[in-house]
RNA sequence: GGGCGGCUAGCUCAGUGGUUAGAGCGCGUGACUCACAUUCACGAGGUCAGAGGUUCAAAUCCUCUGCUGCCCA
């Protein structure tokens, strides 16, 4: 494998050759290891007919990165992938196949159509999970599962019998939300209430002399509203259920329409007769304060038709059609109906006017369709009972939600949860598992069918319609495992460890996993939900079809490759937050991937001729040698520095960095905030390792006595660094350690299952912390003034330290030299020879001034504003710490720590507050 | 109506009590320097939405207000 690496980053030529790598030698793969510690975790299935949105590249990146960092720290591993059968979206899929074949699924049959249905899916079905692939996502393929296979079926089965068999699975006639769109009942979940402009009509109702409620006055039926005399007026949104009408309510207190509670109303054009209610649900401020009430055809109105024993007078269908109930309307749509209605009304004079009026209206979630509630017989589940232990066990803090603000979210509507409707009027999903008795009507739930009716022995048939597809999902975790059978596989990866999804599917998911897994496991079914937020557009848009704005994730993957496009996902991004998204961001990420890929080839090229201290040993990465046994530690170290004791100063540096940097990416880590962590990585590498050590580097090996330790140095950061960002950014960085000496051999050797760097492996170096920081601000304040008076990068200039050590100077000499461009250097102990150059710019830093003479062309004027600024600065810093310090509460109830540093503080800038004025008097006087 | 966020540099965002509030992008100036122009060096840019309060100390905690987004009803 080893070679020359290409200049430049090109994640194509080597992505697809690594993902076939992990996956030929099976490195995914997670076995049922009792004893040992594990991390397990089930994806939130995809559903077979979606593309790879952004959506999924974050949530599946996420994973990924939880995933991988669990498997590097050394514990067995699953990620369980899989698929959802998306009931109503791949129904009207295949629907909308076979009408452009010209046929239909009623022409077809309900088996003919399931068998395409499969057909369908068994073609398309793995599009999704390819994309995953093409993201990285280290998922155990071997054990993929799909909502609708063998097991996670029988799992469905178990459970709605056992449910049905507890009480808590019942038909009953309610209110649904019916969506003329999908052709299906939906829950009030799928209900996306959204305000739309219409208008409120006003329509005035006669009174009625004589007759008894519900009756039908055919004779008035036809009568215009001039033949009537006295009229209760309402309004309504909705004209077109007034042939539903069975009463009119009015609120009690309501003075204008006291006298009329009790009394009759002719509904017009229909001549139902109406009574007037008093009801406390009635808003006098609304419309005239009067209002109709359909009892079958809004949720209001059907508690309102139960309360009162109103009739429930169904006028429109499943297919948003008028039924026979409507009269001369039936068989009209909706909307039509309603034109003609209104201009029926019209004509007989019952209309009295319109406004436009701003309201909200139900819309189906899925296909957007204006919901219609109607009364139907449906499957429900009963929600009380089940949301006692899902609240519970969230309360009690096994379950956590991060960020932890998401738990009232889901406690608000655990405790406020109606009754699920379970039924959908499709075929390609799990069938009810129910069967009705020709004869006698007796229902039948089981879990095998039933030959005949077991009272009557009459001719069963099943149930028509099939289940929520998110029923199946709820038992996602424990189906997936093996559930009803207690398997080695429940036992030991059950519970998972975390879950990752968007807010936008609490309710509809984790929320049912928790109840379910209560319920059918006695147990969480995860101990941490990690919450993130939706990718929008780069204008903060939502991404969609409609829209057109979404990106394709592939494009981006083509583009700059799926590293970057998994860097630009998660860096600087808190959980739970909304992210924006644009190619600026993920060309960062590219670019620091090349910059990656540059220093591994500096380090590379520059370890020729040496071998790594103990072959094959050594050779592995990160924590392993201190896992495996104590006094490991001293033998890392000693091959650090071999044959003495002396190590540059350089080297302490970065290697205390990197001990840091590993403790800030497991504590970032451990509060799963991968946000933060591959920022910390990021910085390391790029203005830590790459900025100043790899620069200081090329001094350390010109140096014979420092070569082979700073080869050490550069492989073992290079090594880390690469394993810190492995589970980020796999592709690289499996691809750069591929060359990296000193590996162990085979697969073992794969960084993807190498020892993740911990903390504990460097000494945090405060004495080489100090000492290189001190040469990196004298650097910065040498480059600075450089650029003050226009010396271009590289060209060299003579530059003076005058310092109270000067030795520690001269050691840090030649990296000035090369990094600062300083040549010549002369360093002087303070306040011997030589004098201060007055024909210069000067610097003070904490322990050194610093100058840098230029004969002749310093303007004196500038030179000395810019020192004044400097000096007020500083002036204005001393004031603060003074203040501080100066305050007896501070130094009584501060702790130690703070006051010390504020202290330290204010004694270095005393000093070079000292020094920078006695710089801009002596330039004062060589102005005179 | 109830609940939850957000308001920090020109833009996008980090930052849940402790130096002088950070990053990326953008902007200005200079440099193709032997890992990298997908780069490097230097620089400008912020009354942390507003007002009160708690504290030795507030972007950070509390209260109120404004603007904005989302969820639920």
């Amino acid at each position: 494998m080893p070679g020359t690496l290409p200049k430049a980053y090109e994640p194509k030529t080597f992505e697809k050759k690594w993902y076939s790598y992990w996956m030929d030698n099976d490195l995914f793969r997670a076995e049922v290891r009792p004893g040992k510690p594990r991390f397990s975790i089930v994806i939130p299935p995809p559903n077979i007919t979606g593309a790879l949105h952004m959506g999924h590249a974050l949530d599946t990146t996420l994973q990924d990165i939880f995933v991988r960092y669990n498997r590097m720290l050394g514990l067995e591993t699953l990620w369980l992938p899989g698929t959802d059968h998306a009931s109503i979206a791949t129904h009207a899929k295949i629907e909308e196949m076979l009408a452009q074949e010209g046929t239909s699924r009623w022409e077809l049959g309900r088996e003919k159509f399931l068998v395409r249905a499969w057909e369908w899916k068994d073609k398309y079905g793995h599009i999704i999970t390819d994309q995953l692939k093409t993201m990285g996502a280290s998922c155990d393929w071997s054990r993929e599962r799909f909502t609708m296979d063998e097991g996670c079926s029988r799992a469905v089965n178990e459970v709605f019998v056992r449910l049905y068999e507890k009480g808590l699975i019942y038909r009953g006639k309610y209110m649904v939300n019916f969506c003329p769109g999908c052709r299906t009942v939906i829950s009030d979940i799928e209900v996306e209430h959204e305000e739309v402009d219409g208008a409120l009509y006003y329509v005035r109702y006669p009174l009625a002399d004589t007759g008894e409620a519900g009756e039908v006055d055919e004779a008035a039926k036809d009568r215009p509203a001039s033949s009537f005399r006295d009229f209760i007026q309402v309004a309504t949104t909705r004209p077109e259920t007034m042939l539903g009408d069975t009463a009119i309510a009015v609120n009690p207190n309501d003075p204008r329409y006291r006298h009329l509670v009790g009394k009759l109303a002719i509904l017009p054009l229909v001549g139902r007769l109406l009574p007037i209610i008093a009801d406390d649900h009635v808003d006098p401020d609304f419309g005239t304060g009067a209002v109709k009430v359909t009892p079958a055809h809004d949720p209001d109105d059907f508690e309102m038709g139960q309360k009162h024993h109103l009739k429930f007078i169904s006028v429109i269908d499943t297919q948003a059609r008028m039924t026979s109930m409507a009269g001369k309307y039936q068989g009209l749509d909706r909307y039509e109906c309603r034109e003609k209605l209104l201009s029926d009304l019209e004509k007989a004079g019952y209309l009295v006017k319109k406004e436009p009026y701003r309201f909200s209206v139900g819309h189906c979630h899925r296909c957007d369709s204006v919901v219609e509630p109607l009364i139907s017989e449906q499957w429900f589940v009963k929600m009380k009972p089940l949301a006692e232990p899902a609240l519970r066990i969230v309360r009690e803090g096994k379950v956590r939600f991060v960020p932890e603000r998401f738990t009232k979210i889901y406690e608000h509507w655990m405790e406020n949860v109606k009754d699920w409707c379970i039924s959908r009027q499709l075929w390609w999903g799990h069938r009810i598992p129910a069967w009705y008795c020709r004869d006698c009507e007796k229902v039948i739930v089981a879990r095998e069918a039933p030959e005949r009716c077991p009272d009557c022995g009459g001719p069963v048939y099943q149930d028509e319609d099939v289940l929520d597809t998110w029923f199946s999902s709820a038992l996602w975790p424990f189906s997936t495992m093996g559930w009803p059978e207690n398997t080695p596989e429940l036992q030991y990866f059950f519970p998972t460890d975390i879950l990752v999804t968007g807010y936008d599917i609490i309710f509809f998911w984790v929320a049912r996993m928790i109840f379910s897994s209560m319920e059918f496991m006695g147990k969480e079914p995860f101990r941490y939900v990690l919450i993130h937020g939706l990718v929008r557009d780069a204008l903060g848009r939502k991404m969609s079809k409609s829209l057109g704005n979404g990106i394709d994730p592939l494009d981006v993957v083509d583009k700059y490759g799926a590293d970057a496009l998994r860097i630009s996902l998660t860096s600087g991004v808190a959980m739970g937050n909304d992210m924006r998204f644009y190619d600026e961001k993920v060309e960062g990420a590219r670019n620091f991937c090349n910059k990656l890929w540059n220093a591994a080839r500096y380090v590379l090229s520059n370890l020729e001729g040496w071998e790594p201290p103990i072959p094959g040993r050594e050779g592995l990465p990160a924590a392993t040698a201190f896992k495996e046994e104590s006094g490991e530690k001293e033998q890392r170290y000693s091959n650090l520095m071999p044959g003495s004791q002396i190590q540059a100063v350089t080297a302490r540096w970065i290697l205390s960095r990197l001990e840091r940097t590993t403790a800030l990416v497991k504590d970032a880590m451990d509060r799963f905030e991968p946000g933060e962590a591959i920022d910390i990585i990021t910085d390391f590498v790029w203005n830590q390792f790459c900025d100043w050590y790899i620069e200081f580097s090329k001094e350390d090996l010109a140096n014979p006595d420092l070569k082979q330790k700073t080869q050490y140095v550069l492989w073992s950061v290079l090594r880390d660094s690469l394993a810190l960002l492995h589970p980020f950014a796999p592709f690289i960085t499996e691809e750069l350690w591929s060359y990296l000496p000193g590996r162990a051999p085979g697969k073992e050797g794969s960084l993807i299952v190498s020892p993740y760097p911990v903390p504990g492996r460097y000494p945090v170096d405060t004495a080489a912390e100090d000492e290189v920081e001190a040469m990196i601000e004298a650097i910065k304040a040498i480059r600075n003034m450089r650029a003050e008076v226009n010396i271009p990068t590289g060209k060299k200039a003579r530059v003076i330290i005058l310092a109270e050590h000067p030795e520690t100077w001269e050691k840090a000499a030649s990296y000035i030299q090369r990094l600062a461009w300083a040549e010549p250097l002369e360093i002087h102990p303070r306040g011997t020879a030589p004098e201060r150059p007055h024909h210069a710019l000067a610097s003070v830093t904490k322990d050194a001034e610093i100058y840098l003479p230029l004969m002749g062309v310093i303007d004196l004027e500038k030179e000395i504003a810019r020192l004044e600024k400097s000096i007020e600065d500083l002036e204005a810093d001393l004031e603060r710490s003074k203040e501080r310090l100066e305050n007896p509460e501070f130094l009584a109830k501060a702790p130690e720590e703070i006051v010390a540093t504020q202290r330290k503080r204010w004694q270095e800038n005393s000093l070079k507050l000292e020094a920078l004025k006695k710089r801009v008097e002596t330039l004062q006087k060589a102005r005179s």
